[in-house]
DNA sequence: ACTCAGTTTAGCGTAATTGCTAATTAGCAG
DNA sequence: CTGCTAATTAGCAATTACGCTAAACTGAGT
């Protein structure tokens, strides 16, 4: 659901996680040390990602490793250039790539 | 703020108030009708995207004209670009597909 | 000034979000 | 099974968001 994807987009700590993310996958716990906020709050940061398919969780033993759905982030983006009326389909953004 | 920018896409009727919009410019009193909710509600979305500055309005006589605000949809698109590390003119683009 | 259509602001109740601490689950090692 | 670490869930208080109705404001016309 759309809804959900823009609606995790809007705190900026969740910004921050995928910006995180972006530079590759990552251990819950080596995100938690990055920011300030408690772990138990930053756990539920990524349970709303997870929830709008934003990131997956896959665990490691002890440990999780979340990655950054790009597909999703890609629609989102398609999304928001479909507001501005060039209208791209739902492949575009290859070529926008560069 | 980018920030403000996210919160207003956050919600679904205001993600729809801009793809009206990206039609062309229109009245408030058309767009509210184009929705179910109370006038006092969707002005109210309106005073978002404006504080967001993804709309801006115009009086024309004792009616006001939206209109949508491209660049900043667009910075906002280009900040989800960014996000996954794609075009947007950013630095650091390291592995980015798998 | 008075009225009217158009629009916003004020005030209220409800629901969702945020962030915390404390308690709990999940997996590994001995 | 016990203990340890990693991560989530539970429960709580505070804040913010949502949508409504009622009231107020704005500009045009009379």
């Amino acid at each position: 659901m759309q809804n959900a994807v823009f609606k995790a987009l809007s705190h900026p700590a969740r910004r921050q996680i995928l910006a995180l993310l972006r530079k590759g996958p990552r251990l819950a716990g080596d995100l938690a040390a990055e920011f300030d906020t408690s772990w138990p709050t930053m756990s539920r940061h990524l349970a709303v990602l997870k929830e709008a398919e934003l990131i997956t969780a896959e665990r490691q033993g002890n440990q999780i490793l979340y990655r950054v759905n790009t597909s999703v982030l890609e629609d989102a983006a398609s999304a928001l250039l479909g507001l501005i009326g060039r209208d791209n389909g739902d492949d575009t953004l290859k070529e926008a790539a560069e």
